[in-house]
DNA sequence: GGGCGCATGTAATGAGTTACATGATTGA
DNA sequence: TCAATCATGTAACTCATTACATGCGCCC
């Protein structure tokens, strides 16, 4: 559903083409959603079969034409509701990555702690990655996806960083 | 995959069979994962063609055949394997969730506020249940699971409740 | 002339959910 | 006696991914 939100959003200023909407989310909002190309195409179809878009072909030289997809008024409303949906509403969150964390009591002590290490390197990779997008916007209004996507690479970060200390303190003990 | 080493990891100290599995599952870890009866018993069943697990059925009274399925050397190994990792991987995560903030323009500012508000709501009920958890495993060690999920709700509830002030200081700027 | 970018897709597969089926037991 | 619990599943469906197909243009 919040692919659908996504991408009638993304068509509510410009029409435009899957290609350039793949490339704008793939350069941009890669972060946000992770959606290939096969899927967006397919999404776009539904989306014209619903009424929520409408589709124009348009050709630029000799190139492969381009399906030029528009918000049509039912669309835009339909966005409206996702979006009004979607701010409102609060899915309890699954971590899935975090299920190693249930049983770390079947790795020897010091081996759970060096592959959580890794870990932590990459979760700061990551950061690294994605501070500097925030602090480039900084003084102007950072988006707000992004803000957001930043705070919780930094709890988590903190989390991991704060439970391999404690577990420093009393190594072995778990096994 | 984080089921596959759910399923393995629960069954690594006693065999069970699939209803009690899911009645652990849905009582206890409900905030890790959340997987219907179908979905784990084809599970199990998949992890038993893989050799993963074996099977033996027994009966209770007169009550439905049960199928106790107990972890096999190659099952443990496969376990260690995915368990390491699980814990030394770190895919950036999705909140898909969050798309909506993307398009917080496309509201009126005080609307918007009123949904957000709603939502810090439904985070404050989800950390009213999980809190209390946390609290009443202190001074033994938390689950980590559990204290890395609450630290993410709070992170959540925190950013929300700080961006919520930072509007209200520009009341009307989005349209 | 060889590979990348543009632009669209199809087909096969997999993962997961919903709704339904079955049939006995236990408690109000 | 009626509903809930125990215990297992099947069938149909949705959603998304991977791998592949096509064919022109552009640049080295």
């Amino acid at each position: 559903m919040s692919r659908e939100l996504l991408l009638l959003g993304l068509l509510r200023r410009w029409g435009t083409h899957g290609y350039q909407l793949m490339d704008f989310l793939d350069t941009h909002l890669a972060f946000l959603a992770d959606l290939k190309k096969p899927t967006a195409y397919a999404l776009l179809e539904r989306l014209r079969r619903a009424g929520h878009v409408s589709v124009s072909t348009e050709r630029a030289g000799n190139r492969p034409e381009r399906r030029v997809y528009q918000l049509t008024p039912a669309g835009a409303a339909h966005f409206q509701h996702l979006l009004r949906a979607n701010l409102q509403a609060f899915a309890p969150p699954r971590f899935p990555d975090a299920t190693g964390l249930y049983f770390l009591d079947a790795l020897p002590a010091d081996e759970a702690k060096t592959l959580l290490q890794e870990r932590l390197a990459a979760i700061d990779r990551c950061l690294a990655e994605f501070r500097p997008k925030v602090a480039e916007h900084q003084g102007l209004a950072v988006h707000p996806v992004l803000d957001h996507y930043v705070v919780h690479l930094e709890a988590d970060r903190t989390w991991l960083a704060g439970f391999l200390g404690r577990e420093v303190i009393q190594p072995g003990r778990r096994r």
